[in-house]
DNA sequence: AGGGGTATGTAACAAAAGCTACATAAGAGA
DNA sequence: TCTCTTATGTAGCTTTTGTTACATACCCCT
Protein backbone atom coordinates (compact mmCIF):
# COMPACT_ATOMS: atom_id res chain seq x y z
CA UNK A 1 0.00 0.00 0.00
CA UNK A 2 2.64 2.34 0.70
CA UNK A 3 6.13 2.31 -0.56
CA UNK A 4 9.56 2.69 1.06
CA UNK A 5 11.51 5.72 1.33
CA UNK A 6 14.28 5.91 -1.04
CA UNK A 7 16.67 6.85 1.26
CA UNK A 8 17.91 10.21 -0.56
CA UNK A 9 20.77 11.23 1.35
CA UNK A 10 22.06 15.00 0.30
CA UNK A 11 24.91 16.98 1.88
CA UNK A 12 24.38 19.54 4.28
CA UNK A 13 25.86 22.19 2.32
CA UNK A 14 22.76 23.39 0.14
CA UNK A 15 20.27 23.56 2.26
CA UNK A 16 18.53 26.46 3.65
CA UNK A 17 17.14 25.25 7.15
CA UNK A 18 19.54 22.90 8.50
CA UNK A 19 20.18 21.48 11.83
CA UNK A 20 21.84 24.38 13.14
CA UNK A 21 19.22 26.64 12.76
CA UNK A 22 17.58 24.23 16.16
CA UNK A 23 20.63 24.11 18.15
CA UNK A 24 22.92 26.33 20.02
CA UNK A 25 25.96 24.82 19.95
CA UNK A 26 29.69 25.80 20.80
CA UNK A 27 32.16 25.73 17.34
CA UNK A 28 33.53 22.54 18.24
CA UNK A 29 30.15 21.16 19.06
CA UNK A 30 28.91 22.56 15.31
CA UNK A 31 31.93 21.02 13.72
CA UNK A 32 30.93 17.44 15.50
CA UNK A 33 27.19 18.08 14.54
CA UNK A 34 27.80 18.72 11.26
CA UNK A 35 30.29 15.89 9.97
CA UNK A 36 28.11 13.31 11.93
CA UNK A 37 24.84 14.36 10.14
CA UNK A 38 23.03 13.13 7.14
CA UNK A 39 20.13 14.38 5.96
CA UNK A 40 17.06 12.19 5.01
CA UNK A 41 14.30 13.22 2.65
CA UNK A 42 11.28 11.44 3.39
CA UNK A 43 8.14 11.67 0.35
CA UNK A 44 5.06 12.37 1.82
CA UNK A 45 3.36 8.71 2.51
CA UNK A 46 6.36 7.07 2.80
CA UNK A 47 7.55 5.10 5.54
CA UNK A 48 10.68 6.48 6.81
CA UNK A 49 11.70 3.78 9.73
CA UNK A 50 10.44 0.22 10.05
CA UNK A 51 9.70 -1.57 13.50
CA UNK A 52 12.36 -3.65 14.21
CA UNK A 53 14.97 -1.44 12.59
CA UNK A 54 18.45 -1.19 14.34
CA UNK A 55 18.59 2.45 15.23
CA UNK A 56 21.78 4.33 14.22
CA UNK A 57 21.25 7.39 15.17
CA UNK A 58 19.06 10.10 16.81
CA UNK A 59 16.72 11.90 14.55
CA UNK A 60 15.94 15.49 14.27
CA UNK A 61 13.38 16.98 11.75
CA UNK A 62 13.75 20.26 10.36
CA UNK A 63 11.15 20.07 8.23
CA UNK A 64 7.57 18.65 7.38
CA UNK A 65 6.16 16.06 10.13
CA UNK A 66 6.44 12.44 10.75
CA UNK A 67 3.57 9.82 12.40
CA UNK A 68 5.02 7.37 14.70
CA UNK A 69 2.71 4.23 15.23
CA UNK A 70 2.11 0.43 15.70
CA UNK A 71 -0.40 -1.77 14.44
CA UNK A 72 -2.57 -3.28 16.55
CA UNK A 73 -2.98 -7.05 16.38
CA UNK A 74 -6.57 -6.65 14.13
CA UNK A 75 -4.58 -4.86 11.39
CA UNK A 76 -5.64 -1.35 12.34
CA UNK A 77 -2.78 1.24 13.18
CA UNK A 78 -2.63 2.97 16.21
CA UNK A 79 -0.53 6.63 16.45
CA UNK A 80 1.79 7.79 19.34
CA UNK A 81 2.71 10.90 18.22
CA UNK A 82 3.83 13.17 15.80
CA UNK A 83 7.85 14.85 14.89
CA UNK A 84 7.37 18.11 14.04
CA UNK A 85 10.17 20.66 13.01
CA UNK A 86 12.97 21.20 15.67
CA UNK A 87 11.42 18.01 17.59
CA UNK A 88 13.21 14.67 17.80
CA UNK A 89 11.97 11.11 18.05
CA UNK A 90 12.00 9.92 21.63
CA UNK A 91 12.19 6.38 20.61
CA UNK A 92 15.04 6.69 18.58
CA UNK A 93 16.60 8.64 21.72
CA UNK A 94 15.26 5.78 23.68
CA UNK A 95 16.91 3.33 21.34
CA UNK A 96 20.11 4.68 21.46
CA UNK A 97 20.60 4.72 24.63
CA UNK A 98 19.16 1.60 25.61
CA UNK A 99 20.36 -0.54 22.52
CA UNK A 100 17.26 -1.36 21.70
CA UNK A 101 15.15 -2.05 18.22
CA UNK A 102 13.11 0.51 17.12
CA UNK A 103 9.54 -0.32 18.28
CA UNK A 104 6.88 1.18 15.85
CA UNK A 105 6.51 2.57 12.30
CA UNK A 106 7.06 5.87 11.20
CA UNK A 107 5.40 7.21 8.37
CA UNK A 108 5.75 10.71 6.05
CA UNK A 109 2.57 12.89 6.74
CA UNK A 110 4.00 15.09 3.61
CA UNK A 111 7.03 15.53 2.43
CA UNK A 112 9.99 16.00 5.10
CA UNK A 113 13.72 16.60 5.61
CA UNK A 114 15.22 14.57 8.70
CA UNK A 115 18.68 14.49 10.28
CA UNK A 116 20.27 11.66 11.65
CA UNK A 117 22.70 12.14 13.57
CA UNK A 118 24.87 9.54 14.48
CA UNK A 119 24.66 7.55 18.23
CA UNK A 120 27.92 7.54 19.23
CA UNK A 121 28.79 11.17 18.21
CA UNK A 122 25.19 12.37 19.60
CA UNK A 123 26.24 10.51 23.20
CA UNK A 124 29.41 12.67 22.78
CA UNK A 125 27.10 15.81 22.26
CA UNK A 126 25.38 14.78 25.22
CA UNK A 127 27.58 15.32 27.57
CA UNK A 128 29.14 18.35 27.02
CA UNK A 129 26.34 20.93 24.96
CA UNK A 130 23.48 21.98 26.70
CA UNK A 131 21.36 22.36 23.98
CA UNK A 132 21.61 18.88 22.98
CA UNK A 133 20.95 18.11 27.00
CA UNK A 134 17.97 20.43 26.50
CA UNK A 135 16.61 18.74 23.14
CA UNK A 136 16.99 15.32 25.00
CA UNK A 137 15.84 16.26 28.49
CA UNK A 138 12.55 17.35 26.73
CA UNK A 139 11.88 14.62 24.25
CA UNK A 140 12.26 11.87 26.71
CA UNK A 141 10.62 13.94 29.88
CA UNK A 142 7.37 15.22 27.57
CA UNK A 143 7.28 12.05 26.49
CA UNK A 144 6.44 10.55 29.65
CA UNK A 145 4.14 12.97 30.33
CA UNK A 146 2.20 12.44 27.28
CA UNK A 147 2.13 8.59 27.95
CA UNK A 148 1.12 8.81 31.35
CA UNK A 149 -1.55 10.80 30.71
CA UNK A 150 -2.62 8.81 28.48
CA UNK A 151 -2.23 5.40 30.34
CA UNK A 152 -4.60 7.31 32.43
CA UNK A 153 -7.24 8.18 30.24
CA UNK A 154 -7.68 4.99 28.53
CA UNK A 155 -7.65 4.06 31.74
CA UNK A 156 -10.30 5.96 33.52
CA UNK A 157 -11.97 8.04 30.96
CA UNK A 158 -14.74 6.32 28.27
CA UNK A 159 -14.00 6.88 25.13
CA UNK A 160 -16.62 9.45 24.23
CA UNK A 161 -14.64 11.54 26.92
CA UNK A 162 -11.61 10.55 25.14
CA UNK A 163 -12.92 11.96 22.05
CA UNK A 164 -14.06 14.94 23.14
CA UNK A 165 -10.96 15.76 24.87
CA UNK A 166 -9.21 15.20 21.31
CA UNK A 167 -11.82 17.88 20.19
CA UNK A 168 -11.17 20.15 21.95
CA UNK A 169 -7.38 19.74 22.21
CA UNK A 170 -7.08 19.90 18.26
CA UNK A 171 -9.90 22.67 17.59
CA UNK A 172 -8.71 25.70 15.66
CA UNK A 173 -9.62 29.51 15.95
CA UNK A 174 -13.16 28.80 14.74
CA UNK A 175 -13.43 26.05 16.43
CA UNK A 176 -12.82 23.44 13.41
CA UNK A 177 -10.95 19.80 13.77
CA UNK A 178 -9.90 19.05 10.72
CA UNK A 179 -9.37 15.32 10.90
CA UNK A 180 -11.16 12.08 9.58
CA UNK A 181 -12.84 9.88 11.22
CA UNK A 182 -10.71 7.24 10.27
CA UNK A 183 -7.82 9.66 11.91
CA UNK A 184 -9.48 9.86 14.75
CA UNK A 185 -9.80 6.71 15.23
CA UNK A 186 -6.38 6.01 14.75
CA UNK A 187 -5.06 8.42 17.22
CA UNK A 188 -7.48 6.65 20.37
CA UNK A 189 -6.70 3.28 19.02
CA UNK A 190 -10.13 2.20 18.17
CA UNK A 191 -12.07 1.90 14.57
CA UNK A 192 -14.04 4.16 12.70
CA UNK A 193 -17.49 2.66 12.71
CA UNK A 194 -17.30 3.44 16.95
CA UNK A 195 -15.87 6.92 16.10
CA UNK A 196 -18.77 7.62 13.52
CA UNK A 197 -21.10 6.14 16.45
CA UNK A 198 -19.76 8.51 19.34
CA UNK A 199 -19.96 11.46 16.96
CA UNK A 200 -23.34 11.07 15.66
CA UNK A 201 -24.53 10.68 19.77
CA UNK A 202 -22.81 14.35 20.07
CA UNK A 203 -23.82 15.35 16.86
CA UNK A 204 -27.24 14.63 18.03
CA UNK A 205 -27.06 16.68 20.98
CA UNK A 206 -26.12 19.79 19.17
CA UNK A 207 -22.65 19.59 20.37
CA UNK A 208 -20.73 19.77 17.84
CA UNK A 209 -21.52 19.41 13.78
CA UNK A 210 -19.79 16.87 11.22
CA UNK A 211 -18.62 17.23 8.00
CA UNK A 212 -16.23 15.32 5.27
CA UNK A 213 -12.56 15.60 7.08
CA UNK A 214 -14.15 17.72 9.74
CA UNK A 215 -15.95 18.51 13.12
CA UNK A 216 -16.91 21.85 14.13
CA UNK A 217 -17.37 22.16 18.14
CA UNK A 218 -20.56 24.01 18.62
CA UNK A 219 -20.80 23.90 22.35
CA UNK A 220 -17.54 23.91 23.92
CA UNK A 221 -19.01 24.43 27.28
CA UNK A 222 -21.03 20.96 27.41
CA UNK A 223 -18.46 19.43 25.66
CA UNK A 224 -15.91 20.54 28.58
CA UNK A 225 -18.40 19.65 31.04
CA UNK A 226 -18.25 16.07 30.11
CA UNK A 227 -15.49 15.72 32.24
CA UNK A 228 -16.64 16.99 35.46
CA UNK A 229 -20.13 15.71 35.62
CA UNK A 230 -20.22 11.72 35.90
CA UNK B 1 -7.65 5.33 56.31
CA UNK B 2 -3.92 5.97 55.24
CA UNK B 3 -1.80 8.42 57.38
CA UNK B 4 0.59 11.15 55.96
CA UNK B 5 4.14 10.39 56.45
CA UNK B 6 5.51 12.75 59.43
CA UNK B 7 8.56 13.80 57.40
CA UNK B 8 11.28 12.83 60.16
CA UNK B 9 14.21 14.80 58.61
CA UNK B 10 17.37 13.26 59.46
CA UNK B 11 21.32 14.17 58.34
CA UNK B 12 22.90 12.34 56.10
CA UNK B 13 25.90 11.53 58.62
CA UNK B 14 24.90 8.56 60.55
CA UNK B 15 23.86 6.39 57.92
CA UNK B 16 25.57 3.17 56.39
CA UNK B 17 23.16 3.23 52.77
CA UNK B 18 23.93 6.79 51.41
CA UNK B 19 23.10 8.28 48.80
CA UNK B 20 27.12 8.29 47.39
CA UNK B 21 26.60 4.65 47.46
CA UNK B 22 24.48 4.69 44.33
CA UNK B 23 26.41 7.86 42.92
CA UNK B 24 30.04 7.78 40.81
CA UNK B 25 30.71 11.34 41.57
CA UNK B 26 33.51 13.26 41.60
CA UNK B 27 34.79 15.68 44.68
CA UNK B 28 32.94 18.78 43.84
CA UNK B 29 30.06 16.68 43.03
CA UNK B 30 30.02 14.73 46.03
CA UNK B 31 30.26 17.98 48.26
CA UNK B 32 27.34 19.57 46.77
CA UNK B 33 25.42 16.68 46.50
CA UNK B 34 25.39 16.18 50.31
CA UNK B 35 24.95 19.61 51.19
CA UNK B 36 21.86 19.56 48.99
CA UNK B 37 20.12 16.42 49.50
CA UNK B 38 18.12 15.81 52.93
CA UNK B 39 16.86 12.30 53.78
CA UNK B 40 13.43 11.60 54.09
CA UNK B 41 11.64 8.21 55.84
CA UNK B 42 8.57 7.20 55.24
CA UNK B 43 6.99 4.55 56.85
CA UNK B 44 4.91 1.68 55.29
CA UNK B 45 1.82 2.54 54.24
CA UNK B 46 2.01 6.31 54.36
CA UNK B 47 1.97 9.06 51.61
CA UNK B 48 5.52 9.92 50.64
CA UNK B 49 3.91 12.61 48.01
CA UNK B 50 0.04 14.15 47.42
CA UNK B 51 -0.88 14.63 43.80
CA UNK B 52 -0.62 18.14 43.23
CA UNK B 53 2.35 18.77 45.04
CA UNK B 54 4.99 21.26 43.85
CA UNK B 55 8.21 19.13 43.67
CA UNK B 56 11.04 20.48 45.18
CA UNK B 57 13.73 18.20 44.42
CA UNK B 58 14.80 14.89 42.75
CA UNK B 59 13.86 11.50 44.66
CA UNK B 60 16.46 8.80 45.46
CA UNK B 61 15.35 5.88 47.05
CA UNK B 62 18.18 3.83 48.94
CA UNK B 63 16.01 1.55 51.03
CA UNK B 64 12.56 0.14 51.00
CA UNK B 65 9.72 0.77 47.74
CA UNK B 66 7.94 3.39 46.84
CA UNK B 67 4.45 3.27 44.93
CA UNK B 68 3.54 5.45 42.31
CA UNK B 69 -0.09 5.52 41.92
CA UNK B 70 -3.60 7.51 40.69
CA UNK B 71 -7.14 7.19 41.61
CA UNK B 72 -9.21 6.50 38.42
CA UNK B 73 -12.61 7.96 38.32
CA UNK B 74 -14.51 4.88 40.62
CA UNK B 75 -12.38 5.61 43.14
CA UNK B 76 -9.72 2.74 42.70
CA UNK B 77 -5.99 2.65 42.44
CA UNK B 78 -4.10 2.40 39.40
CA UNK B 79 -0.40 1.61 39.79
CA UNK B 80 2.23 3.31 37.47
CA UNK B 81 4.86 2.04 38.87
CA UNK B 82 7.63 1.08 42.18
CA UNK B 83 10.49 2.84 42.87
CA UNK B 84 13.95 0.78 44.67
CA UNK B 85 16.86 1.21 45.50
CA UNK B 86 19.11 3.17 43.47
CA UNK B 87 16.13 4.14 41.52
CA UNK B 88 14.93 7.66 41.02
CA UNK B 89 10.94 9.14 40.17
CA UNK B 90 11.00 9.79 36.85
CA UNK B 91 7.67 11.86 37.36
CA UNK B 92 9.59 14.21 40.18
CA UNK B 93 12.30 14.24 37.31
CA UNK B 94 9.77 15.26 34.55
CA UNK B 95 8.13 17.87 36.92
CA UNK B 96 11.78 19.29 37.81
CA UNK B 97 12.72 19.66 34.30
CA UNK B 98 9.08 21.09 33.27
CA UNK B 99 8.23 23.19 36.32
CA UNK B 100 4.98 20.93 36.20
CA UNK B 101 2.87 19.63 39.63
CA UNK B 102 3.24 16.01 40.74
CA UNK B 103 1.00 14.36 38.83
CA UNK B 104 0.44 10.94 40.79
CA UNK B 105 0.23 10.01 44.71
CA UNK B 106 3.43 7.94 46.22
CA UNK B 107 3.07 5.26 49.06
CA UNK B 108 5.66 3.33 50.76
CA UNK B 109 5.08 -0.54 50.26
CA UNK B 110 7.39 -0.91 53.48
CA UNK B 111 9.89 1.39 55.04
CA UNK B 112 11.63 3.13 52.97
CA UNK B 113 14.42 6.28 53.01
CA UNK B 114 14.05 8.43 50.40
CA UNK B 115 17.33 11.16 49.57
CA UNK B 116 15.57 14.62 48.32
CA UNK B 117 18.26 16.56 46.18
CA UNK B 118 17.17 19.89 45.46
CA UNK B 119 16.17 20.89 42.18
CA UNK B 120 18.35 23.48 41.20
CA UNK B 121 21.34 21.63 42.67
CA UNK B 122 20.21 18.32 40.75
CA UNK B 123 20.16 20.69 37.27
CA UNK B 124 23.81 21.84 38.25
CA UNK B 125 24.97 18.17 39.07
CA UNK B 126 22.97 17.16 35.82
CA UNK B 127 24.92 19.36 33.30
CA UNK B 128 28.77 18.02 34.98
CA UNK B 129 27.84 14.39 36.37
CA UNK B 130 27.83 11.91 33.90
CA UNK B 131 26.79 9.33 36.71
CA UNK B 132 23.70 12.05 37.02
CA UNK B 133 22.87 12.03 33.68
CA UNK B 134 23.10 8.12 33.33
CA UNK B 135 20.57 8.22 36.10
CA UNK B 136 18.32 11.12 34.80
CA UNK B 137 18.57 9.40 31.66
CA UNK B 138 18.09 6.13 32.46
CA UNK B 139 15.10 6.75 34.66
CA UNK B 140 13.40 8.93 31.88
CA UNK B 141 13.87 5.97 28.99
CA UNK B 142 13.07 3.08 30.85
CA UNK B 143 9.85 4.73 31.78
CA UNK B 144 9.19 6.08 28.09
CA UNK B 145 9.79 2.26 27.24
CA UNK B 146 7.47 0.82 29.89
CA UNK B 147 4.37 3.48 29.27
CA UNK B 148 4.74 3.41 25.68
CA UNK B 149 4.86 -1.09 26.38
CA UNK B 150 1.94 -0.45 28.60
CA UNK B 151 -0.34 1.35 26.40
CA UNK B 152 0.26 -0.58 23.20
CA UNK B 153 -0.70 -3.49 25.47
CA UNK B 154 -3.72 -1.84 26.69
CA UNK B 155 -5.07 -1.22 23.40
CA UNK B 156 -4.19 -4.54 21.85
CA UNK B 157 -4.32 -7.49 24.75
CA UNK B 158 -7.26 -8.51 25.45
CA UNK B 159 -7.69 -8.23 29.47
CA UNK B 160 -6.81 -11.93 30.11
CA UNK B 161 -3.06 -11.50 28.31
CA UNK B 162 -2.41 -8.47 30.38
CA UNK B 163 -3.06 -10.80 33.26
CA UNK B 164 -1.06 -13.48 32.08
CA UNK B 165 1.79 -10.86 30.92
CA UNK B 166 2.21 -10.04 34.22
CA UNK B 167 1.92 -13.46 36.16
CA UNK B 168 5.31 -14.27 33.98
CA UNK B 169 6.94 -11.11 34.62
CA UNK B 170 6.27 -11.38 38.05
CA UNK B 171 7.01 -15.10 38.62
CA UNK B 172 9.63 -16.40 41.20
CA UNK B 173 12.06 -19.06 40.43
CA UNK B 174 9.88 -21.35 41.72
CA UNK B 175 6.87 -20.04 39.01
CA UNK B 176 5.09 -18.38 42.26
CA UNK B 177 3.81 -15.17 41.97
CA UNK B 178 3.24 -13.58 45.66
CA UNK B 179 0.70 -10.94 44.73
CA UNK B 180 -2.83 -10.82 46.14
CA UNK B 181 -6.24 -10.49 43.31
CA UNK B 182 -6.54 -6.55 44.09
CA UNK B 183 -2.84 -5.81 43.54
CA UNK B 184 -3.12 -6.86 40.31
CA UNK B 185 -6.16 -5.69 39.36
CA UNK B 186 -4.49 -2.42 40.39
CA UNK B 187 -1.55 -2.93 38.28
CA UNK B 188 -3.99 -3.79 35.11
CA UNK B 189 -6.38 -0.61 36.43
CA UNK B 190 -9.83 -3.03 36.72
CA UNK B 191 -11.36 -4.27 39.82
CA UNK B 192 -10.56 -7.47 41.63
CA UNK B 193 -13.58 -9.56 40.69
CA UNK B 194 -12.81 -9.04 37.06
CA UNK B 195 -9.03 -10.81 37.84
CA UNK B 196 -10.90 -13.39 40.33
CA UNK B 197 -12.65 -14.22 37.02
CA UNK B 198 -9.93 -14.82 34.77
CA UNK B 199 -7.64 -15.72 37.26
CA UNK B 200 -10.75 -18.79 37.57
CA UNK B 201 -10.50 -19.27 33.55
CA UNK B 202 -6.95 -20.15 33.77
CA UNK B 203 -7.27 -22.51 36.50
CA UNK B 204 -9.97 -24.66 35.22
CA UNK B 205 -7.82 -24.85 32.62
CA UNK B 206 -4.96 -26.52 34.35
CA UNK B 207 -2.34 -23.52 33.27
CA UNK B 208 -2.20 -21.98 36.88
CA UNK B 209 -3.36 -22.71 40.56
CA UNK B 210 -4.39 -20.01 43.33
CA UNK B 211 -4.30 -19.71 46.48
CA UNK B 212 -4.35 -16.90 48.99
CA UNK B 213 -2.22 -13.93 47.78
CA UNK B 214 -0.23 -16.22 45.41
CA UNK B 215 -0.63 -17.67 42.23
CA UNK B 216 1.57 -21.13 40.56
CA UNK B 217 2.05 -20.89 37.44
CA UNK B 218 2.20 -24.49 35.70
CA UNK B 219 2.18 -24.67 32.72
CA UNK B 220 4.34 -21.54 31.11
CA UNK B 221 4.18 -23.38 27.84
CA UNK B 222 0.40 -22.55 27.31
CA UNK B 223 0.56 -19.56 28.87
CA UNK B 224 3.05 -18.06 26.81
CA UNK B 225 1.31 -19.31 23.98
CA UNK B 226 -1.62 -16.64 24.42
CA UNK B 227 0.67 -14.52 22.93
CA UNK B 228 0.96 -15.85 19.36
CA UNK B 229 -1.98 -17.84 18.97
CA UNK B 230 -5.11 -15.28 18.06
C1' DA C 1 -8.84 -23.89 69.12
C1' DG C 2 -11.50 -20.06 68.00
C1' DG C 3 -12.37 -15.42 66.12
C1' DG C 4 -11.73 -11.58 63.25
C1' DG C 5 -9.83 -9.44 59.46
C1' DT C 6 -8.63 -10.24 54.62
C1' DA C 7 -8.64 -12.58 50.39
C1' DT C 8 -10.94 -15.32 47.19
C1' DG C 9 -15.06 -17.61 44.55
C1' DT C 10 -19.34 -16.97 42.04
C1' DA C 11 -23.33 -15.54 39.53
C1' DA C 12 -26.29 -12.59 37.27
C1' DC C 13 -26.81 -8.38 35.11
C1' DA C 14 -25.46 -3.83 32.87
C1' DA C 15 -22.70 -1.15 29.99
C1' DA C 16 -19.14 -0.34 26.76
C1' DA C 17 -16.66 -1.30 22.84
C1' DG C 18 -15.66 -4.12 18.71
C1' DC C 19 -17.21 -6.26 14.28
C1' DT C 20 -19.78 -6.91 9.94
C1' DA C 21 -22.13 -5.23 6.21
C1' DC C 22 -24.05 -1.91 3.55
C1' DA C 23 -26.09 2.57 2.19
C1' DT C 24 -25.26 7.27 1.27
C1' DA C 25 -22.85 11.55 0.59
C1' DA C 26 -19.06 14.85 -0.45
C1' DG C 27 -15.45 16.46 -3.08
C1' DA C 28 -11.69 16.17 -6.65
C1' DG C 29 -10.56 15.84 -11.21
C1' DA C 30 -11.56 14.82 -16.02
C1' DT D 1 -21.36 17.90 -15.09
C1' DC D 2 -20.23 13.17 -14.34
C1' DT D 3 -17.63 9.77 -12.30
C1' DC D 4 -14.67 7.77 -9.05
C1' DT D 5 -12.59 7.70 -4.83
C1' DT D 6 -12.84 8.44 -0.14
C1' DA D 7 -15.45 9.53 3.97
C1' DT D 8 -19.44 9.22 6.64
C1' DG D 9 -24.07 7.22 8.50
C1' DT D 10 -26.48 3.31 10.54
C1' DA D 11 -28.09 -1.02 12.38
C1' DG D 12 -27.71 -5.27 14.55
C1' DC D 13 -25.07 -8.49 16.84
C1' DT D 14 -21.03 -10.37 19.62
C1' DT D 15 -17.64 -10.05 22.97
C1' DT D 16 -15.46 -8.06 26.70
C1' DT D 17 -15.33 -5.65 30.75
C1' DG D 18 -17.43 -3.48 34.79
C1' DT D 19 -20.87 -3.82 38.87
C1' DT D 20 -23.35 -5.62 42.58
C1' DA D 21 -23.99 -8.63 46.18
C1' DC D 22 -22.86 -12.36 48.87
C1' DA D 23 -20.78 -16.77 50.26
C1' DT D 24 -16.73 -19.06 51.56
C1' DA D 25 -12.01 -19.91 52.71
C1' DC D 26 -7.53 -18.80 54.69
C1' DC D 27 -4.38 -17.37 58.16
C1' DC D 28 -2.56 -14.80 61.92
C1' DC D 29 -3.05 -13.93 66.73
C1' DT D 30 -4.52 -14.70 71.18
Amino acid sequence: MYQDSHLHKVSLMNKTRTLANFLDLSEEGRAQLKQASQLLRVKRHEIAVRKGKQVSGAFIVTQGSLRVFSYMPNGSESTFYHIRPGETCVFAINCLFNRLLYPAWVMADEDTDVYIVKGGDFKELFKKESSIQDLTISALSSAVFKLMTEVEQIQGWTLSQRVINLLLNHADDQAWVYMTQQDIAGRLGTTREVIARIVADLSAKGWIATGRGRVQLLDTNKLSQQFTAS
